[in-house]
DNA sequence: CAGAGGTAAATTACCGGAAGGTCATACGTT
DNA sequence: AACGTATGACCTTCCGGTAATTTACCTCTG
């Protein structure tokens, strides 16, 4: 560790006892991360919009400058939020939906477990993050800017998958209806937002203890 | 008509041409409403924080100065949009649900019918004011402000109704969890939400198309 | 091994624009 | 004349964004 001297303990925001100018530096790459992180739960939080650079960066103990030679805008740290974690999340959602597989065909039934899988995997992947989920799903975007267009595309492998499985669902059931299915993929998403939403409110909740209640919750709804 | 001039069509944001100054009144009633309408659907759109007081006024056709010599504040005109649509959305909810009886007691097992009827009330309501039902559930609300308290207290009637439906589904399962009912009241809330919000993004799809898509949607999830 | 110079990390101080909010004033009707 | 409807112009604050500068470490020379 050549850096050796934790002069500012990272966390601690004002380090007000603190020197002056240039107290000589965390290497780049952890406050990029450290910086992510903190805009991640403040997008999350307040949508893109009504999140201020000037907090984000007193979270991380650092000045508005040091985001922007960073990550160049406010836009652009909120991209790099989107690049950050929408990856993962496909990733790990994939697997729960077991991605070897493509659409069913006729007389295949969608597997019931399906959505507690990808629950679980939701909840594993924001553990540390809950907010993030908001900064892919901020309904406060305004339409036809480059943020929203940027959103959308981030969202779409992860409402490609929804949408499959909705449509497997209601094909189940006799039902064909393209509305019926983007409409339910829509609630499918809004369902996993809102259960985010709740657990960024119970903030001792393990991501454990949220995919147990949803088990309970699913038995209670199918039952 | 006195007022018959409609040199401004209540609609047209910039009226260029228009007149210099007092081109004469519409009655302070029928505006409030009009201005009711227009923030409604800004701050259900945007949120709250996002939303901006000229362009409220620019879509009534009018400026400033008039939004503030009615409702004070922006706070003021945003409290007054939650007094609007909050007993609204009450009443009908609550004769959806059969407002008599009280909670179930112990034989009695919830009716399969009432999310259904739910939804159908709360899509009456919201049919002209979609954007309605995103003020009293804006997410971006900052905690410990006057109007995140406001919003919470008119949500409150609600989320209870909510509360006592989800409550009677789980303890029908044999499920007493009190945190598990308040999860599945997020949920719940959390669905209709994205139920407006995908209706929001379909103009065309009237309130029984809502409601019927919605039964077949149930269905679906039940089987 | 000292110092010169390069470079990465960080800050202070500032700018321009947008948005909330206010004031004096202008119309029209009664 | 008086009152209700309405406006243009202005003030202040906050926020995204930038420029100039400072501090600390590393390395390359003599």
């Amino acid at each position: 560790m050549n850096t050796a001297r934790a002069s500012s303990s990272a966390a601690t925001p004002p380090a007000k006892g603190a020197r002056g100018a240039g107290t000589k530096g965390v290497p780049r790459a952890r406050r990029e991360e450290q910086i992510l992180a903190a805009a991640m739960d403040e997008f999350g939080r307040h949508g893109h919009a009504s999140a201020s650079m000037a907090a984000i960066a007193g979270r991380v103990g650092v000045t508005k400058p040091m985001l922007y030679t960073y990550f160049g805008s406010k836009d652009g740290l909120y991209l790099a939020c989107l690049e950050h974690v929408a990856p993962r999340l496909v990733t790990a959602i994939e697997e729960a939906m077991g991605r070897s597989r493509g659409r069913l065909t006729a007389g295949e039934k969608p597997a019931a477990e399906t959505p507690h899988r990808v629950l679980s995997a939701v909840f594993g992947v924001l553990e540390e993050q809950r907010g993030a989920w908001f900064v892919l799903y901020d309904r406060t975007l305004k339409p036809g800017t480059d943020l929203h267009a940027a959103a959308h595309r981030h969202r779409r492998t992860i409402d490609d998958l929804a949408a499959s499985g909705t449509a497997d669902l209601l094909r189940g059931h006799g039902n064909e209806d393209p509305l019926d299915a983007d409409a339910l993929k829509h609630v499918w998403t809004g369902t996993v937002g809102a259960l985010v939403g709740w657990w960024t409110s119970h903030p001792d909740q393990s991501a454990q203890d949220m995919a147990a209640r949803c088990a309970r919750l699913l038995t209670a709804i199918r039952g």
